[in-house]
DNA sequence: CACTTGACCTGTCCGC
DNA sequence: TGCGGACAGGTCAAGT
């Protein structure tokens, strides 16, 4: 569930927390949620490294180290960076104190520990997400990087989402604003909530939809990610920022797992199909299928 | 070739 | 109450 608004607001937690700390210890509980690229040794990288930069690439988290390396994480459904100072207590009620004793779990992948004895915890109950570690040059041939369509919320990403929209005619709508290459950082939450403000039907083709319809699908995801942002994000099952808190935006979401209540729009019955493989929400009244 | 479906995992929830 | 199965969703591989 991790999507844009989820990860950035992850990233401005490490922003704060974590850049200016330095690496004193890699933990690895879980292989598979660890590599390594390439393949050869670069733990001399990360040991006694200082990150200096978090930065995010739709999804994809990026801590950028001293020595030119960076740690790469895709977070996945269930993926968490949560940051932990064990030896500082801040009080009742300050989110680090309930972590304090709380981590690590049985969730957690990777324990990287910082030289004044924070640390951050990668957990990832389902294993999906994965924490590389490779040159700061190669995060951008990242496959899912290489390909990623434009940022939403930078600069003007619309006659660039165009242009990609244009590529996939026959795709569902709600397949294309799903597809990275397309647009970075929508998954499943967002797309649901954009398609609904825009008043698209999720399975209408691409090509039926004019250039002021998909600008206006575009403008929809802006605004529903940047209020998630303000937000702290939506957390539906497990998600948390940085600092282990939870986020709240699902409470002002209109569609998405609001199956069986009343279209905050019209009134009609809020409706859950699935449209390529996956659980949507719409409003059948506001959305009228095309066939 | 372009698009759709299944696999990857684990925890939760539903129906019997 | 116990248990099997469906479901959750991001991305890539496999299938149509």
């Amino acid at each position: 569930m991790p999507e844009l608004p989820e990860v950035e607001t992850v990233r401005r937690g490490l922003q704060r927390l974590v850049v200016g700390r330095v690496i004193s210890r890699v933990e690895v509980l879980t292989q598979k949620s660890f590599g390594v690229v390439p393949p050869a040794d670069l733990t001399s990288d990360l040991l006694g490294a200082g990150v200096t930069q978090a930065d995010r690439r739709g999804k994809v988290m990026i801590l950028e180290l001293s020595t030119g390396a960076a740690l790469v994480a895709h977070l996945k459904m269930t993926g968490q960076l949560v940051f932990v100072d064990h030896d500082h207590r801040w009080g009742a009620g300050h989110p680090n104190d309930s972590l304090v004793d709380a981590l690590p779990d049985r969730s957690t992948r990777v324990i990287i520990s910082f030289d004044d004895g924070a640390h951050l915890y990668f957990n990832d109950q389902r294993k999906f997400g994965w924490l590389h570690l490779m040159p700061g040059s190669a995060v951008a041939a990242i496959p899912l990087i290489a390909s990623m369509g434009p940022e939403p919320l930078e600069g003007d990403p619309a006659p660039e989402f165009l242009r990609r929209m244009r590529r996939h005619p026959s795709l569902k709508i709600k397949a294309a604003i799903l597809n990275q290459a397309v647009l970075a950082g929508v998954g499943n939450i967002y797309a649901d909530e954009a398609l609904w403000a825009a008043k698209i039907h999720p399975r209408t083709l691409v090509s039926r939809l004019s250039d002021q319809e998909l600008a206006l699908l575009l403008e929809s995801a802006q605004a529903v990610m940047r209020t998630s942002i303000d937000y702290g994000g939506s957390t539906d099952r497990n998600y948390v920022d940085a600092e282990g808190k939870r986020g709240n935006y699902l409470s002002f979401a209109h569609v998405f797992r609001r199956e069986g209540q009343p279209c905050p729009r019209c009134g009609a019955i809020i409706e859950k199909i699935r449209v390529v493989g996956r659980g949507t929400h719409i409003c059948p009244n506001c959305q009228v299928e095309v066939v």
